[in-house]
This record gives C-alpha cells, sequence and structure tokens, in this order.
DNA sequence: TATACTATTGCGAATATTTCCATTTGATAA
DNA sequence: TTATCAAATGGAAATATTCGCAATAGTATA
C-alpha cells in the first residue's frame, strides 16, 4: 500500500526536528492522510494492523501523541472522543454543528484575522493549532433557536471506540 | 466542609435540566469550585475520596462527563492531560504560553467579538464553550523567537495522572 | 560499508476509564 | 407523608491507554 502524503514536506519535517522516520510511523502517516478530516484511534488502528499486523496499539498511540505534539498531526476532542487528521498545507479549522452534527470548514487565514486582533489587544500570540468549534450551522440555526435543551447537546453520536479486545482475528 | 459555589444559580440549572441534584454531584461540584482554574481529576477525586470515601471514581468519571457535556463544569486538554474548573460567571478563556506555562485570561466578551466577526462571515454561531488557546506569551516573546523548536513543545510539565492504584491510603 | 549511539518498538504489566447491572434514592404527585 | 418510577450510584468487570524495559534498528560518522 503506498498512500502518498499530501504534504511531501513532512518526511523532512520529522528529520528536522530530530525523529527517526521508521516504517511505523510511515505507516500511520500514511493511514491518517488516506482517513482524511477525523479518524479514530480505532479506525487508525485497524488499518495500521491489517498493513502490518505487528504494530503495538502502543506504537500507535505513541506515535499520534508525539506527532501530535508537534503539530504533524492535529488531535481534537468532539462529541467525548477524540479524532485525528494529518496536518496538511491547506489549514483549516472546523465548525461543528451540535444539531445536525454536519462539518464545515473556515480558512485558517480567516481565523488568524481574528487571532490578530486578540494580538493587538493582550500582546499573545496564538499558535497554528487546530480549532474545532462547536455551534450551530446556518441551517439548523432557522429551524429552531440557538439554545441547548436537556438532550441536545451530543444528540446524534459520540465518538466511541468500539471493542478492540482480544486477539482481534 | 461547606464550600459555597460561586454560582447559586448552579442548582437550578441543574435541575431546571431534569438532573438530581445528589449528594455526590454536589460534594463533586464544590470540590471542583474550591480547585479554582484547573483541576486534574486525580486532584478532584483525592478531595472528594477525602470528604466522602465511598464515593467511586466511576461516578466522579461520570458527574465531570455529565456537567462537561451540559456546560456547567469546562473541561480541556492541555498538555496532554485534561483539566476541569467551575463554569463561572466571569465567562473567560485561558492563554497559555507554551514556554513558560503562564497562564492569563480573556475576558469572554472579548473573545465573543471575534466570533461574532466569524458568524458574520459564515453564519455559524460558536457556542459558550470555554477555550485555552495555546501560544506564547508577551513576556517570552521578547525573549526569543516564536518558533517552536524540538524540546519546546511541552518544556516543563505535562498534566499527568499520579498513580492512585490499590487501596489508596 | 562498518560501528556506535540512542530513539523507537513490542510486549507484558500497570493504570486509567468506561460499562454493566443490581440496588439505592431523588423528585413528583397522590 | 408515602408510594412510585426512573435517574444515579457503587462495585466489579471489561476496555482502553500508558509505562517499563530489553531488544531492534535508524542515522551519523568514520
Amino acid at each position: 500500500m503506498t498512500i502518498p502524503y499530501p504534504n511531501a514536506k513532512i518526511e523532512r519535517r520529522i528529520r528536522n526536528m530530530g525523529f527517526r522516520l521508521t516504517p511505523q510511523r510511515d505507516l500511520i502517516l500514511r493511514v491518517v492522510a488516506s482517513r482524511g478530516e477525523h479518524a479514530t484511534f480505532d479506525e487508525i488502528y485497524a488499518d495500521v494492523h491489517t498493513a502490518a499486523p505487528h504494530v503495538s496499539p502502543a506504537t500507535v498511540y505513541r506515535t499520534l501523541e508525539t506527532f501530535g505534539r508537534y503539530r504533524l498531526i492535529h488531535a481534537n476532542e468532539i462529541a467525548g472522543g477524540r479524532v485525528y487528521e494529518l496536518a496538511g498545507e491547506d489549514g483549516h479549522h472546523h465548525l461543528i454543528c451540535h444539531k445536525c452534527w454536519g462539518v464545515s470548514r473556515v480558512p485558517d487565514a480567516q481565523v488568524r484575522k481574528l487571532f490578530k486582533l486578540l494580538e493587538k489587544q493582550t500582546g499573545f500570540l496564538v499558535l497554528g493549532e487546530h480549532f474545532m468549534f462547536m455551534g450551530i450551522c446556518p441551517d439548523c440555526r432557522r429551524e429552531k433557536g440557538d439554545e441547548l435543551g436537556r438532550f441536545s447537546v451530543y444528540p446524534k453520536f459520540r465518538i466511541k471506540t468500539k471493542k478492540r479486545s482480544k486477539k482481534d482475528e
């Protein structure tokens, strides 16, 4: 399987940071890349495990954590779970609707502008993180109201890991 | 122990949402309140356990999760760990410096303004979450530069749970 | 290319977190 | 008050995640 990195510079960045580019890491990055916008640990591990059964969950956890720290991968909490995506050229952030759970994007530049304003006021430079803003999308706003009732905070799904357990297959 | 809620309306809110205000929840909320800005699970559980040894970790986890969903408590990921704080009247967000790990605040109103702009552009209403913006504080910016080197992402500490294990105590 | 150095891995063991379910107990209404 | 009913709890079991450490294997250098 050869999934190309959307961003060919990643390899260089890894080495520049002083990390070793192991086959495991390479595979994991490709899997995350192939999964697109928001892959769960289980999805990632499943793919990795299919391609290379010997790779342990610990390695996947560690890799996501390590690269997450160094912003090669964006990790975000959403609906009670964590999702990952490859940090790409096309910086963008996500807007997630509490009601319909639709995901839309805002270009990074647009969000940066906001933080520029914040910087003017506080002197604090907000760095290149990836944000997931929760709220109500335009469509849903037209429907009812903006208030969150008792049963509407995580209405449709929760990111939950499904049993991985024993010698899976 | 009677730690007063900073916000007396909390009780009403809980009931309005249809939740029951049990002694356990009451205690947990008071503990979180007493801990101030960012308490870890372990800190919260330790306090709760001291005051009421029979309360199980599961209950604490559940309570934080439940009230987190409904915004009575703010849960945030920071430095690889999760911290909690009581959602108060004085809405504010945190600015956390990657270098010195100092924590400063921005009033909610200020941040809201930014999201208002976003709303104008996208129609998407960002809801009342609590944000922790990571970046470089004014002091540290004066020192060197803004870039994150290999060993500067989580320089000083990581929020880590300390062994709770067996019959603690 | 061979050597040395150390980051990274895999595995099992420790921890942490969630889930299950029988039991308890708020809250409501008679 | 008391009865009723579902929400919430506790404890144990199931899962998930991290950690410790010996073995492996990238990378740099000779």
